[in-house]
RNA sequence: GGCGAUGUAGCUCAGUUGGUUAGAGCAUGCGGCUCAUAUCCGCAGCGUCCGGGGUUCAAGUCCCUGCAUCGCCA
C-alpha cells in the first residue's frame, strides 16, 4: 500500500483573468502530482475558484452583470486555460459548489456549538464609498485614501473566530512539525507573525452590506466572510467528513501557494481545522512572484502575461519547462520573452532536441531503425559510462522533486543531457561505423544512447508530458496504452528489447530565430 | 520605528558543519568534430565573494558595524 498524496493550488479569486502566477502555481503542483504518479502513489489533484465577496459584486456591477453569470464567466476562463497547459487535475471546485456550501454551513455551526465563535460588536471608521472600515493610518489626512471623504465612526455586530485561543497551539505545532511551511523563509515569517498576540479573526458580514455568501447557519443575517468560505474548499473537495477520499488523502495534504496568501493558509487554516477538530495539513508550499522585464506585475503598468497569448506562441511544454526552471521555488523570479526563448533554444533545442536527434539520425543510418542486439562483454564494458551518470542523474532529480526543488531537479536532468552530448563526442559512432572491426562496440554505444534517451524521457515527464511522450513511443513505447515509465521502469537499464523497429525522429523544438 | 532576509563572474544563480589556485549554466573569444535542429565537444578570459572592523594558523563561510535592495509587522 502506498502513501497517497494530496496536492492542492489556491483557488483563484474571480475578480480577474488569470495571469502568469495563476499559470505557475497550477502547473507546478501538476508537476509534483505527476512525479507522484511515476512513484506511483494515489494521487488527488485539486484547483478551483473562489467566487464569493464584496470584490466579486463590484466586479460585477462594472460589467453589468449579476455576481453569479459574472463568477461563471470568469471561473470558466480559468477552466479553459488549464487543459492548454496539460494540468490533469481531479476535481476543479468553486465555491458556489453546493457541496462546499454544505460543508462550510457544518464546520461554522461546529465551531459556533463548540463556543469559538461569538458575536460582538465593536466600533470603526466606515466609508460608505468603499463599503469597508478603515484603520487610522490608512487614512490619508483622516480621510479615505480612495474617495478623500471623510470615513463616519459607526458600530456594526459581527461574528468573531476564536483564534487568539489556539495560538500557544500554532506555535507548538510549528516547532514539533518544522517541514510543515517551506521553504524555511515562510516558516520564519509565520512564527515571527505569531510573537505578538494573535487578534480574533471577524468572520461575517451582515446582509445589509453583502449578501453575496454563505449564510450562517446560526443567523440568517449574517453570510459568512471570504477566508473562511474559501480555506473549508480543500476538505469539501474530498467528501469531508465521511468521504471516502478526505479519509485517504487529507491526512497527506500539500498546499502551493504564492508568499500573498501565505497568512491564511499559514495562520487562519491550521488553526480553522484544530477547531474543527481536523488534522493539520501537511505541508504548504510558498513560492515569489514573476516579476515580469525586472518590475512588478500589475494591471496599472500593462505588463500582465497572458497565458493564452504564452501557450499559442511558445507551446505548452515549453512553458512549462521554463517556469519550473527560470523559478527557485520561494523566490521571486524575472519573467522576459527574451530570456524564454534564450532557454528554449540553448535547452530545448540546443541540449535536448537536438541529442534525441542526432542519436535517432545515427540510429536510423547505421541500424536502419532496429535496435541492435547488444555484445555481453560490450555491453559490460560500454554501459555504465552512461548508466552510471543515468542513476545518479535520477537519485538527484527523486530527491529534489520530493522536496519541490523543480528547478533543482531540472538542473539534475540536464547535466545527464550534457553528459549524454559528451559521450557521442567521446565515443564518435562516425568513425566506428566506418570500421567493420568496431560493430560490436557501435552496436553497444547505440544501443545506450538510447537508454540514455529512455531515462531522460522518464524523467520528464511531469514537467513535459508530451515531450516526454513523444520520445518514449519514438523509443518503442506503446505509449496509447501507458501514461508513463514508473520510477522503476526508468531506473532500469538495460530495457531496451532488441530486434525492435523504431520510428524516425522529429523535431521536438524547433529553434526560435530571434530578429535583430 | 521593530524583526528578518538577501547582497558571489556581463546575466541567472551553487557554494554543506570555516580548510588547498571560489564554482555551474548562459553570454563573449578561440580551437575541434561532422552523427545532428549552423547543432555538439574542448579551451580561455573575466570576480577587492557589498564596504569597514574583529575572532582564527585559516573566513564567501563565524561576530560587530555601515550601505543597498526586499519582505513581514507596527
Amino acid at each position: 500500500m502506498t502513501t497517497p498524496f494530496y496536492i492542492t493550488t489556491p483557488i483563484y479569486y474571480v475578480n480577474a483573468k488569470p495571469h502568469l502566477g495563476h499559470t505557475y502555481t497550477t502547473i507546478a503542483a501538476d508537476v509534483a502530482r505527476r512525479f507522484y504518479m511515476l512513484l506511483e502513489q494515489d494521487t488527488f489533484f485539486l484547483t478551483g475558484t473562489d467566487e464569493h465577496g464584496d470584490k466579486i459584486v463590484k466586479a460585477a456591477e462594472g460589467k453589468n452583470q449579476d455576481p453569479s453569470s459574472y463568477a461563471n464567466q470568469i471561473s470558466q476562463l480559468f477552466r479553459d486555460l488549464w487543459p492548454k497547459y496539460n494540468i490533469s487535475y481531479d476535481r476543479f471546485i468553486r465555491t458556489t459548489d453546493p457541496d462546499h456550501i454544505a460543508v462550510v454551513e457544518k464546520i461554522l455551526q461546529q465551531i459556533y456549538d463548540s463556543g469559538d465563535i461569538y458575536f460582538s460588536e465593536y466600533e470603526g471608521l466606515y466609508c460608505y464609498g468603499c463599503e469597508r472600515f478603515y484603520n487610522r493610518r490608512e487614512l490619508v489626512e483622516g480621510k479615505c485614501p480612495d474617495h478623500g471623504t471623510e470615513p463616519e465612526l459607526i458600530k456594526e455586530s459581527n461574528y468573531f473566530f476564536r483564534m487568539s485561543r489556539y495560538q500557544d497551539w500554532l506555535i507548538q505545532h510549528l516547532t514539533d512539525h518544522p517541514e510543515m511551511i517551506q521553504p524555511e523563509r515562510y516558516r520564519n515569517e509565520v512564527l515571527s507573525f505569531l510573537r505578538e498576540p494573535l487578534e480574533d479573526l471577524c468572520i461575517s458580514r451582515p446582509k445589509t452590506r453583502l449578501t453575496w455568501g454563505i449564510t450562517l447557519p446560526f443567523d440568517p443575517d449574517y453570510v459568512t466572510y471570504v477566508w473562511f468560505d474559501a480555506l473549508i474548499n480543500y476538505i469539501s473537495a474530498l467528501g469531508y467528513p465521511e468521504g471516502e477520499d478526505f479519509k485517504k488523502f487529507w491526512p497527506q495534504a500539500r498546499h502551493i501557494v504564492a508568499k500573498d496568501i501565505l497568512k491564511p493558509h499559514g495562520i487562519y487554516w491550521p488553526i480553522m481545522l484544530k477547531a474543527a477538530g481536523i488534522d493539520a495539513y501537511k505541508h504548504l508550499y510558498v513560492h515569489g512572484y514573476w516579476n515580469v522585464d525586472e518590475s512588478k506585475m500589475s494591471k496599472s503598468l500593462g505588463n500582465v502575461i497572458d497565458p493564452y497569448y504564452l501557450q499559442e506562441t511558445y507551446g505548452t511544454d515549453a512553458i512549462r519547462f521554463f517556469l519550473m526552471r527560470d523559478m527557485t521555488f520561494g523566490l521571486d523570479a524575472n519573467f522576459s520573452e527574451e530570456t524564454l526563448i534564450q532557454r528554449i533554444n540553448s535547452d530545448l533545442a540546443n541540449d535536448l532536441g537536438n541529442l534525441f536527434s542526432r542519436v535517432l539520425g545515427m540510429f536510423h543510418k547505421y541500424f536502419k531503425g532496429v535496435v541492435p542486439e547488444v555484445d555481453a562483454v560490450m555491453q559490460a564494458k560500454v554501459g555504465p559510462e552512461l548508466s552510471v551518470p543515468a542513476q545518479t542523474a535520477i537519485n538527484a532529480y527523486q530527491s529534489e522533486m520530493e522536496v519541490f526543488h523543480f528547478h533543482k531537479a531540472t538542473v539534475a536532468v540536464w547535466e545527464y543531457i550534457s553528459c549524454m552530448n559528451k559521450f557521442v563526442d567521446t565515443a564518435a559512432p562516425w568513425e566506428l561505423a566506418k570500421r567493420p572491426d568496431e560493430k560490436q562496440r557501435l552496436e553497444a554505444v547505440i544501443y545506450n544512447l538510447l537508454e540514455g534517451l529512455r531515462v531522460i524521457a522518464g524523467l520528464l515527464y511531469p514537467m513535459m508530458p508530451d515531450t516526454a511522450r513523444t520520445m518514449l513511443s519514438h523509443l518503442g513505447f506503446d505509449m496509447e496504452t501507458n501514461e508513463y515509465l514508473p520510477i522503476g521502469a526508468i531506473k532500469q537499464w538495460p530495457a531496451l528489447a532488441s530486434g525492435a523497429k523504431l520510428p524516425k525522429a522529429i523535431s521536438l523544438f524547433p529553434r526560435i530565430e530571434v530578429k535583430k
